[in-house]
RNA sequence: GCGCGGUUAGCUCAGCGGUAGAGCGCCUCUCUUACACAGAGGAUGCCACAGGUUCAAAUCCUGUACCGCGCACCA
C-alpha cells in the first residue's frame, strides 16, 4: 500500500527527467498542423529565477501543454536575455567584493567574466524552468540566448536596416543620466517618486542696477549653469523688459532676460531661470533662443565648469554651498516647502541627471503608427482588454528612443569611425580608448558588424568602433521572429512566425511588447503575435511588493521544495485574476497541496479495487442514477474548463476540474461506489471510474503535470486505450449531457443533506444508523426516492427507510423537510421538544418571508407584465413550494404543542 | 491634472440584471479500511456611500469618498 500522503520531491524529478529524455517537448515545422508558438519572455541573467517567473512561466505552459493536446504543434521557445545594465550591475557587485572595478579588468576581461556568468547563471535558470515543469525543449541547441551569433546577426541586421532608412541617428539632446550606473537611460527605465523639498526664490539683479527678477527653483545649484531667465510674453509684470541684461548671482556672468511661452505665469514667481543643459524644458528654451548650453554636472555627477569652490563637488554639496553663499549674499528671498518628484533609475534608484549628450536614437513617430493600427484594429489582441487603451495611448506619446549605452556588456554598436577622416570627434581616455565620440556635421561613419578593412572615403585603415553598446531591449524588441534566426529566411521562421500569444506581466508592456510589435511589423511586415496575455504582479497577501526589507519574499524553489511543484503552480493559478496583481502566500500554497494530495489519494481507493493481474477494464454504458449523474458533472465540468481556456481565463478553466474533482467526484461518487465495489458489478463501476478519473487527469495535466503524470501513469494498465505521455494524448471527448441524472440525483443529495443536518443538531454518532420516514403527496416523487433509496441509506446511515404517501409521524420523532418530502427520523431517548420547536420555527419564519416575498411580487402588475414567462414561472414554483413547505410545517408545529 | 482598476464573510477574492458564493480561517462532532493535507455539520455579509434607470440592481448609469496603479506636470 502506497503512503497515506504524497510525496512530490521524488516523482517530479523522475517525470522532469523521463520528459526530457523523450525530448517530449520538441516541436518541428508540421505544415499539416496548425502550430501554436510561444516565445519565452527571456529572464535576464542576473541570479535565480523569483515567484514572478514561476507565475509567467506557468501560464505559458498551461497554454502550451493545452494546445498541444488538443492537436496544435506547440512550440514554446526558451531562451535568456543578457540583460544589459542590469547584469553589469551584478558583475560589478561581485568584483567590488573582490575590491576591483571594471576598469581594474578592462573591458576585454570584463567580458571574459560575464560570458562565463552567462555559463553559469544561464544554466541555473534552466534547471529552474525545467523543475517548474515547463514543456520546453532545453536542448542545448535549442536555448537561444540574446547575445549568441544568430542573434548577433539579427541585431546587426535590424541596426542597418534602420540606419538605411535613417531611423537611427546620433545627436545631442537632452538624456536621463544615472550616475551610478554611468550611462544614458531611455525614458521608460527612468521612475519617479514624489519627494519633499524645498522651492528657493533668488534675486536675479538687473545689470543696470535697476531692481531684480525674482525666480523660484527646486535645483539652486543649476544655476551655475545658467544661461538666461525665461519669463511668459504675456506676463504684465515684465512687459518690456525682455532682452535686458541679468546679473547671475555668484558667478556674474551677464545671461538675457528672454520671453517664452512655455513659462507658466502663475507658477513660482512667473519667472524661470533657464539652464539648457540640465532640464528639459529649460533645453527647448535654449534651442528657441539660441542659448548657450553650459554643462556644469559632469557625468560623475560632480559640478564642473564653475566658479573654484564648487568644483568638484556632489550635487547635493553643491546645493547646500549654493544657497548658503546665496543666503549670504541677501539674494535668497525665500524658502518654500515643496513636493516635487525627482526621477531615479527604474534598476539602482539613484538620482537620475537629466543632461545634454550626444546618443544614438531611434525615430519612433513612424515605427510606433502602423503599432498603434494594429492594436487599435485587433490585428493584435490584448488579454484582458483593458490594455489596448494604455498600450496605443503611449504609442501615440513615444519620443524617439535613446539607444546607447555607455557600459560593456551589450551589443557593441556596429559603426566605425575612421581616425584619419574624423579625428575631431573623437576623444580618449587615458589608456588611448576612444572614450566618446562626437562627429561633424555631415560625417557618415561605417555601419558594420565586423571590423571594415578601409574607410570608404579616405581608404584609411586606422578605424575604431563606437564604445557604447545597445540597450538591452534592442535585441529583446527582436526576439519574436531573431529566435528562428531571422534574417536568415528559415523554415522555422515561415512556420512560426507570427506566434500565437505572448504572455507578460503589464511592467514590461511598453519596454518591451510596444517595441517587439513595432519591429515585427518593421521587420517582418507582421504583427510578432495575436495575442497578448497581460498578468499582474505576483504580491503578498496584503498586496504588498515582495521586497527584501520587509521580509515577504516568497522563493519558488523553496516552496516547489517544500509543497511540490504542481501544488504552487495550483496555488498560483487560482489566484491570478484577470490582469490584475496576483497576492500569494505560503497558506495559499497548502490549498494546492492539499488538492494534489485529494487526487492522490483518489487514485490510490481506485487501485484498492483494481484487480491483481493488470489489464484494460471494459467501459459499458452507465447503468444506474450515480453513473449517469457523474458523467453529465464530468462533461460539464469539461465544457465549462474549456470554455473559460478560451477565453484566456486559466483560474477558472482549473476551478471547474477542481470542483468537479473534489465536490462531485470525491465526495458524492466515491462514496456512493463503495458497497458496488463489493458486489458482482464491480468491474463495470471500476471501468467507469477509472474512464472519468483519468479524463480528469489529462484535462488537469497543462495545470499540474506532474502529479497527473505519475497517477496516469499508475493507472495506465487497467485503461481501454492507455495510450502514452499525457502530454501526447487528446483532451477527452464531451458527451453524456442532459440526461437529466443531474435534477434527479440533487433531489436525493437534498435529502442527505436533510438527514445529515438532524442527525448533527440532535446529536446523533456518526457512526450510529438510523430510521427515517420520507412521506410525499407527490406519486412521482415516490417513485424517485424508491429508486434511490440505496443512496440516502448509504450516506445518511439509515439503515431503515419507510416510503410512502401518508406517513404518520412516529412519536419520539424528528421531522424535516426536503423538497416534496417531510422526513421523520424517530429517536430512541426523548426528543428535546424546546430545540425541535426553535429549529422548525426557525424554518417556518425562512419560508414565510420568502413566501411572502414571492407572492408580492407575482400580484404586482407591473412584474407580471414585464418579466420573462420564465421568471414569473420561477416565482409562481417558489411561492407554491413556500406555501406547501408552510403549511407542512405549521401542522408539525401544532403537533408539538 | 488625465486615465485605468478596486471597494462583496475575519483574510484573499469569484459573481456583473432575477432570493449572496469559493478557498483559507473560525466553531461543533468524527482518526468510519482513499485522504485528519480528511469527512459531516455550523456561524458570519445595510455587496463603500448617494442618487438614477428598470417590473427587478451587488450587478447598468451618474456623482461622492477612500485605496492602488499608470501617464503627464513639477520653475
Amino acid at each position: 500500500m502506497l503512503s497515506k500522503v504524497y510525496a512530490p520531491g521524488p516523482v517530479e524529478a523522475k517525470w522532469a527527467e523521463a520528459w526530457q529524455k523523450d525530448r517530449l517537448f520538441i516541436s518541428e515545422p508540421s505544415p499539416d498542423r496548425k502550430p501554436f508558438v510561444v516565445v519565452i519572455p527571456p529572464p535576464n541573467i542576473t541570479g535565480a529565477l523569483h515567484i514572478g517567473h514561476a507565475l509567467n512561466n506557468t501560464l505559458q505552459d498551461v497554454l502550451v501543454r493545452y494546445a498541444r493536446m488538443r492537436g496544435r504543434e506547440a512550440c514554446w521557445v526558451p531562451g535568456t536575455d543578457h540583460g544589459g545594465i542590469a547584469t553589469q550591475n551584478v558583475l560589478e557587485k561581485m568584483l567590488k567584493a573582490e575590491g576591483k572595478t571594471r576598469h581594474d579588468l578592462g573591458r576585454e576581461e570584463f567580458l571574459k567574466r560575464t560570458w562565463a556568468w552567462y555559463g553559469e547563471c544561464g544554466g541555473t535558470i534552466l534547471g529552474q524552468l525545467r523543475k517548474l515543469g515547463c514543456a520546453l525543449d532545453l536542448g542545448q541547441e535549442n536555448v537561444r540566448f540574446t547575445m549568441d551569433k544568430p542573434r548577433a546577426a539579427g541585431v546587426f541586421e535590424a541596426f542597418r536596416s534602420l540606419w538605411e532608412k535613417s531611423l537611427i541617428y546620433r545627436s545631442e539632446r537632452m538624456i536621463n543620466w544615472c550616475t551610478r550606473c554611468g550611462t544614458a537611460l531611455s525614458d521608460i527605465e527612468v521612475e519617479y517618486e514624489d519627494e519633499k523639498s524645498k522651492l528657493w526664490h533668488i534675486r536675479y539683479p538687473y545689470e543696470d542696477g535697476a531692481g531684480s527678477v525674482t525666480v523660484a527653483t527646486s535645483r539652486p545649484e543649476t544655476l551655475l549653469g545658467d544661461t538666461a531667465v525665461a519669463v511668459n510674453p504675456e506676463d504684465g509684470r515684465y512687459k518690456g523688459l525682455a532682452g535686458k541684461k541679468l546679473k547671475l548671482p555668484l558667478t556674474g556672468r551677464l545671461i538675457p532676460l528672454v520671453a517664452d511661452e512655455g513659462v507658466e505665469k502663475d507658477f513660482g514667481t512667473g519667472a524661470v531661470k533657464v539652464t539648457p543643459a540640465h532640464d528639459p524644458l529649460d533645453f527647448e528654451i535654449g534651442q528657441r533662443h539660441k542659448l548657450e548650453v553650459l554643462r556644469v554636472i559632469s557625468y560623475e555627477g560632480r559640478m564642473v565648469n564653475c566658479p573654484a569652490e564648487y568644483e568638484g563637488l556632489s550635487v547635493q554639496a553643491a546645493r547646500k554651498a549654493v544657497v548658503e553663499a546665496l543666503d549670504a549674499a541677501g539674494l535668497l528671498e525665500k524658502e518654500e516647502h515643496y513636493k516635487h518628484s525627482v526621477s531615479k533609475c527604474s534598476r539602482c534608484l539613484s538620482h537620475i541627471e537629466p543632461l545634454v549628450s550626444e546618443q544614438w536614437f531611434v525615430k519612433m513617430k513612424g515605427l510606433a503608427a502602423p503599432a498603434i493600427e494594429a492594436a487599435e484594429k485587433e490585428k493584435v489582441r490584448f488579454y484582458p482588454s483593458s490594455w489596448k487603451k494604455p498600450f496605443t495611448a503611449w504609442l501615440g506619446n513615444i519620443q524617439d528612443w535613446c539607444i546607447s549605452r555607455q557600459i560593456w556588456w551589450g551589443h557593441r554598436i556596429p559603426v566605425w569611425y575612421c581616425r584619419s577622416c574624423s579625428a575631431d570627434g573623437l576623444k580618449f581616455d587615458d589608456k588611448g580608448a576612444l572614450s566618446r565620440v562626437s562627429f561633424a556635421d555631415g560625417a557618415r561613419p561605417i555601419v558594420s558588424q565586423d571590423k571594415p578593412s578601409s574607410c570608404g572615403a579616405c581608404g584609411g585603415h586606422d578605424l575604431l568602433q563606437d564604445p557604447d553598446v545597445l540597450d538591452t531591449w534592442f535585441s529583446s524588441a527582436l526576439w519574436p521572429f531573431s529566435v528562428f534566426g531571422w534574417p536568415e529566411k528559415t523554415k522555422e521562421l515561415d512556420y512560426y512566425y507570427p506566434t500565437s500569444v505572448l504572455v507578460t506581466c503589464y511592467d514590461i508592456l511598453y519596454l518591451w511588447v510596444a517595441r517587439m510589435v513595432m519591429s515585427g511589423l518593421e521587420h517582418m511586415g507582421r504583427p510578432p503575435f495575436e495575442q497578448v496575455y497581460v498578468h499582474g504582479m505576483v504580491r503578498d497577501k496584503h498586496g504588498r511588493k515582495m521586497s527584501k526589507s520587509i521580509g515577504n519574499v516568497i522563493d519558488p524553489l523553496v516552496m516547489m521544495e517544500k509543497y511540490g511543484t504542481d501544488a504552487m503552480r495550483f496555488s498560483l493559478m487560482a489566484q491570478t485574476m484577470g490582469g490584475r496583481d496576483v497576492p500569494f502566500s505560503e497558506e495559499g500554497i497548502i490549498g494546492g497541496r492539499n488538492f494534489v494530495n485529494k487526487l492522490y489519494n483518489a487514485a490510490r481507493f481506485i487501485q484498492l479495487y483494481l484487480p491483481e493481474k493488470p489489464g484494460p477494464l471494459k467501459t459499458e454504458p452507465p447503468r444506474e442514477l450515480a453513473d449517469r449523474w457523474i458523467l453529465e458533472r464530468y462533461a460539464e465540468a469539461l465544457r465549462k474548463s474549456e470554455a473559460s481556456m478560451a477565453e484566456y481565463d486559466l483560474p477558472k478553466a482549473q476551478d471547474a476540474l477542481y470542483a468537479f474533482v473534489w465536490d462531485e467526484f470525491c465526495d458524492w461518487y466515491l462514496e456512493l461506489a463503495k458497497p458496488r465495489l463489493q458486489g458482482p458489478g464491480k468491474e463495470k463501476v471500476l471501468a467507469l471510474m477509472l474512464e472519468l478519473f483519468s479524463g480528469a487527469l489529462k484535462a488537469l495535466h497543462p495545470f499540474m503535470p506532474y502529479i497527473t503524470e505519475e497517477l496516469y501513469a499508475s493507472l495506465k494498465p487497467y485503461l481501454e486505450r492507455p495510450g502514452d505521455y499525457l502530454l501526447k494524448q487528446r483532451r477527452p471527448e464531451i458527451s453524456g449531457t442532459g440526461t437529466g441524472a443531474t435534477a434527479e440525483m440533487e433531489e436525493l443529495m437534498g435529502m442527505i443533506t436533510q438527514l445529515r443536518v438532524a442527525r448533527a443538531q440532535f446529536e446523533i454518532p456518526p457512526g450510529k444508523t438510523i430510521k427515517a420516514l420520507a412521506a410525499s403527496a407527490d406519486a412521482a416523487a415516490l417513485e424517485r426516492l424508491r429508486a434511490g433509496a440505496a443512496y440516502v441509506k448509504l450516506l445518511a446511515k439509515v439503515e431503515e427507510l419507510e416510503i410512502g404517501r401518508d406517513l404518520p409521524k412516529p412519536p419520539r420523532a424528528i421531522s424535516a423537510l426536503s423538497g416534496a418530502f417531510t422526513l421523520y427520523v424517530p429517536m430512541e431517548g426523548a426528543v428535546d421538544l424546546e430545540k425541535e420547536k426553535a429549529r422548525l420555527a426557525k424554518e417556518l419564519e425562512k419560508a414565510r418571508k420568502d413566501g411572502e416575498q414571492a407572492l408580492s411580487r407575482l400580484n404586482d402588475p407591473a412584474f407580471t407584465a414585464h418579466a420573462p414567462k420564465a421568471e414569473v414561472e420561477k416565482i409562481k414554483a417558489r411561492s407554491e413550494e413556500m406555501s406547501g413547505k408552510i403549511s407542512r410545517l405549521t401542522a408539525i408545529l401544532e403537533e408539538l404543542k
